[in-house]
DNA sequence: TTAGGCTGGGAATGAGATTCCCCTATTATC
DNA sequence: GATAATAGGGGAATCTCATTCCCAGCCTAA
C-alpha cells in the first residue's frame, strides 16, 4: 500500500478523487450540453440568433451562475454553437460528397457550403452564417479557427484536383482559402445586382479561377 | 398679391416659411456634420471603431438630446460615416485608376480594395470594413446599399473589359458583384492558411475567372 | 453530529442606448 | 413692448442586458 508523506493512503485517495472528478465532469457536461439545447430551443423559438443569456438560462431550467460557471462568456456559447453546427455541416458535407472526381466533388461542396450560408433559413438548422457574422466583429481569431474542419476538407479536395494535374500554378491550399471565402461569404448579399448571385455562378467563377481552360475538355 | 382662404397673404408667409425652413436643414446639416466630425475624432483618439453615443455627444459639445434629433439611432451614425466613407475612398479609387487598359484598371481597383478592406489600419482613415462589419450583423439592406458607389465603378469597369472582348461569356455585372465580394471580403480573414491570402493572389484568382485564358497575350 | 466548503438561486451591479421632463429662448399675437 | 405658445436643448431617468456577488442549503469528512 502506497503511504504518502503524511501517512494518507495514496492510491485510495487517488481513485476517489478521480471517481468524484469523473462525476463532476460527467456532471457538467451534461450541464452544458442542457445549456446548448436549450439556446437552440430559444433560437428555434424565435426564428433568430438574437437571444439573451436569461431566455436560455430560463430555458435551461438553470441559473445564471450556472451558466457563468460554464461559459466564460455569451460569446464562448455562441461560439461553441458554431463549432458543433460546423461540425454537424461538415460530417454532412463530407457524406454527400463522397463520391466522384475531384472537380465534381469541389463542385457539389461550393454549392453545398453557399446553401448553408445563405441567410433567411433560421428554423431549419441553427445556421452558419448568421453566427459567425456576429462572432467575427469581437473575435475573429476563434472564429477563423472554427471554420477550419471546413476548410480542411476543402483544401483536401483541392489538393485531389491537384494530385489529377488540373489545377493552375497557384498553391492548392491557397486557392482552396479563396474559394471558400468565395462561397461562403457571396451567399445572400449581392451589391447592386438585381437576382441575387446564385451558387452555380460562384461555382463557375471559383472554377474557371483554379482550372484553366485548356483542362476543362 | 395672392391671399388664402382664411384671408393671409400666401405668397409671403410661404417665403417666410421657405427661409425659416432653409435656415433650419442649414443648422441641421451643420449639427448632424459636427457630430460625424466629433464621431471621426473620437475614432481617431480611440484608434478603435468602438465609441458610445456618449462619447460622440461629449465631443460634439452638444447634447444626447440633439443627437437623436438627428439621427435615429447609433446604427444610423455608423452608417452615414460608412456612406461618408465610401464616397471618400470611390472619389479616390476613380482618381487613381484613371489611367490605362480595362484590365489593368481593374487590377488596380481590385488591389486598392483589398487594401482598404484590410484590417488593422484604424487610424489613417476611419476605414470600410469595421464599419461595415459591424452594420452587417443587424442592417445587411442598408450596408449593401452604401456598397453600391463602389460596385457601380467596378461594373462600369468589368464592362469595359466585356467591351473589349476580353470577358468570359457571363454577365459583366454579375461578375462584378462576385470580383467586389471577393475582393472586400478576403482581407484579412483567411481561414487555416499560415501567411494570410494577399492583394494578389485574390486578383490573379479573379483574373483568371473572368477572363479566358487565350485572351491572356 | 457538526464545521467547512461547494453549489445554486437570483438579486445587485454596470455599461450603454434611448427616452423623458423641464427649463429657456424665440417667435407670434395683441 | 408684453405675454402666450412653442421649439430646442441639457442631462437625468429608464430599460435592456451581460456579468458579478451574496447568502442559504447541502454534502463531505472527522
Amino acid at each position: 500500500m502506497k503511504i504518502d508523506e503524511l501517512g494518507r493512503d495514496t492510491m485510495w485517495r487517488d481513485r476517489a478523487i478521480e471517481r468524484s472528478t469523473r462525476a463532476a465532469r460527467d456532471r457538467a457536461a451534461k450541464r452544458v450540453q442542457q445549456f446548448l439545447d436549450a439556446a437552440r430551443e430559444v433560437i428555434a423559438a424565435k426564428a433568430s440568433t438574437e437571444f439573451t443569456v436569461q431566455e436560455v438560462v430560463d430555458q435551461s431550467k438553470q441559473s445564471v451562475r450556472s451558466f457563468y460557471q460554464y461559459f466564460d462568456s455569451k460569446h464562448e456559447l455562441l461560439l461553441v454553437l458554431f463549432e458543433e453546427e460546423m461540425g454537424i455541416a461538415v460530417a454532412r458535407i463530407r457524406e454527400a460528397t463522397a463520391e466522384g472526381g475531384p472537380l465534381d466533388r469541389l463542385e457539389q461542396v461550393v454549392l453545398m457550403v453557399y446553401d448553408l450560408c445563405a441567410p433567411g433559413r433560421v428554423s431549419e438548422q441553427p445556421l452558419f452564417a448568421e453566427f459567425a457574422q456576429r462572432l467575427l466583429v469581437d473575435h475573429p481569431e476563434e472564429v477563423v479557427a472554427a471554420y477550419s474542419p471546413l476548410y480542411e476538407y476543402v483544401a483536401e479536395i483541392v489538393e485531389q484536383v491537384g494530385e489529377s494535374g488540373l489545377l493552375r500554378e497557384g498553391r492548392p491550399r491557397r486557392l482552396a482559402a479563396v474559394v471558400l471565402q468565395a462561397a461562403t461569404v457571396t451567399a445572400g448579399r449581392s451589391t447592386g445586382v438585381d437576382r441575387p448571385i446564385s451558387g452555380e455562378e460562384v461555382w463557375r467563377f471559383c472554377l474557371h479561377a483554379i482550372v484553366p481552360d485548356h483542362k476543362l475538355s
